[in-house]
DNA sequence: AACCAGGACGTGA
DNA sequence: TCACGTCATGGT
């Protein structure tokens, strides 16, 4: 067995299944995890359910950029609120009004346009599924936002690299410091297996063991 | 009281 | 291409 595929042995035997991405109406188990209030899934994979939750995870990975997930939370509580996790409300929706919802998720002018420009992508959808390029050609979609939509939105084995996995796996040695996204991303890729509920549960796994490490400097 | 969080974009070299 | 500044709130 290859080193990436050890390592997520030991990470899922260490802490468990992660139950990503967190959702607002989830009612199942409630896990208290690292900065999270509730809304994981763990060893669930079939979310989303419904054209809602697809369309709030599309919109809680441009919320997060560069952000921890309480802030984000509050932010889709907000538009939970107005009724707004929806992409013709985001559309129309004043702009100050937007703006004022999510703004705990910090960046709010930039994300309020990106959320405005993203919702007019996913209506111009029609209920298919993007491609990668797609979603990185639309402004305020870089290439781990577009991952995380394929990977967890529409269970496309996109497998997504975050700072965190740079920080772990460069310390441990595999990659370099400053190895560009592609070419970590095609290591994890050529490593697994092309399974989307592999993905996703590895990525989760390396944010959890982050932030059970962070002051150690992994 | 700095520092950072599940990044992305614009700019100048 | 690439390093660097900018965007902004809130938790630690």
């Amino acid at each position: 067995m290859n080193q990436i595929k050890k390592i997520y042995n030991v990470f899922l035997e260490k802490y468990g299944p992660q139950g990503w991405w967190p959702l607002l109406d989830y009612k199942g188990v409630n896990p208290t995890k690292t900065g999270s209030v509730k809304g994981y899934h763990p060893g669930n994979y079939s979310y989303p359910k419904n054209e809602n939750q697809r369309f709030e995870i599309c919109i809680g990975a441009i919320l997060t950029q560069n952000t921890s997930w309480p802030q984000v939370e509050k932010a889709l509580i907000n538009l939970k609120k107005l009724n707004a996790i929806n992409p013709e409300k985001i559309k129309n929706m004043n702009i100050n009004k937007l703006c004022s919802a999510i703004k705990s998720a910090g960046y709010f002018n930039q994300k309020a346009k990106k959320l405005k420009i993203f919702s007019e992508f996913y209506i111009n959808l029609k209920g298919k599924k993007p491609t990668r390029d797609e979603l990185l050609n639309i402004w305020g979609i870089g290439p781990e936002t577009a991952d995380s939509i394929l990977l967890y939105a529409y269970k496309i084995p996109s497998f997504v690299v975050d700072a965190y996995t740079i920080r772990i796996f460069s310390a441990i040695g595999l990659i370099k410091k400053d190895e560009s996204y592609q070419s970590i991303k095609r290591l994890f890729e050529n490593s697994l297996e092309k399974d989307f509920r592999l993905y996703q549960e590895y990525h989760a796994l390396i944010v959890e063991h982050a932030k059970n490490n962070k002051n150690k400097k992994l």
